[in-house]
DNA sequence: TTTCATGTAACTCAGTTTGATACATGATGG
DNA sequence: CCATCATGTATCAAACTGAGTTACATGAAA
């Protein structure tokens, strides 16, 4: 199944929002993150609602965050993003009239809506802060001298 | 993204059989899961292949179970299918040369995979004979005189 | 006024599950 | 032996969704 990557390319474009000090152009973020511009302006829109982003037009315009990362987890850019479907798999009926297939949906809905709840929290408690510091750890870890990225 | 139903559809015709005392055919089982008969016999192949269920030609054929329910997990059932994929989300690229990248893969991972290991133990821990006396008990909340399904 | 960058619509492309048709295989019953 | 039933499987279409692309309007800056 073709997986939503939005989350990823979200995430991938705050960091390097972070360690910036000038806007970044939905065209140098899609370099960064090898997809096209308008994908990045189409994801972001929903973090520009929620005001976690800027965007400007014009010379010098591009996208700059508007708070500190160390107060945006990734469940802030999930729920930005417009809480997409989590599981590639699921229930098949919303209204079964089978007692047989509505005791399935409860076992099922048991089991994912846990392990949703994990992730959804998971998700709370991590902040893209971290992220950027565990890039930059490995970045000293490596021996490249400046600027890796793309 | 559409949403994989195999897990549905499988658990589902697995408590069907285990109510009835003869083989059920694919045609029947597409009746009470609502959906297509090649659908049935194509997902229950993998079913076949674990030794969970036979299937018999010809007439009085169909499928059957091969052992009692309380002895089939609802994982056993997703190992079956072949273990598909859990996560409509997730990373985009396999091996990113940006760091950047590399952290929100990590970081991502170490959410999701949190969440997998979650729910596939929690599949694990629930066998098909719970859904089906989960059913029952509804059945007899219910009003309903007899063989209620579809 | 020219250039740059976003905002957004519209369309295509791609990947996956499900639906549907068709036919070969094999078992059962007469 | 033969008709019937049911699976096994290939093949193709339908539906859905995210991503890619093109196009153009909007607005800001030089």
């Amino acid at each position: 199944m073709k997986r939503d990557s939005r989350l990823s390319i979200t995430l991938h474009a705050l960091v390097h929002m972070a360690e910036s000090s000038r806007a970044l152009t939905s065209e140098e973020l899609a370099v960064q993150a090898d997809c096209n511009p308008v994908v990045i302006r189409r994801t972001l829109a929903g973090l520009r609602k929620a005001r976690i982003v800027v965007s400007e037009k014009g010379h010098g315009g591009g996208w700059r965050l508007l708070r500190p990362v160390d107060r945006i987890t990734l469940g802030d850019v999930y729920d930005a993003l417009g809480t997409p479907t989590i599981f590639a798999m699921g229930d098949r009926t919303e209204s079964p009239g089978c007692l047989v297939e509505q005791a399935v949906n409860r076992a099922m809905r048991d089991a994912f809506g846990q392990a949703e709840s994990l992730l959804v929290s998971q998700l709370r408690s991590v902040s893209v802060a971290e992220v950027l510091a565990d890039a930059r750890a490995y970045h000293r870890g490596s021996h490249k001298t400046e600027n890796q990225h793309a």
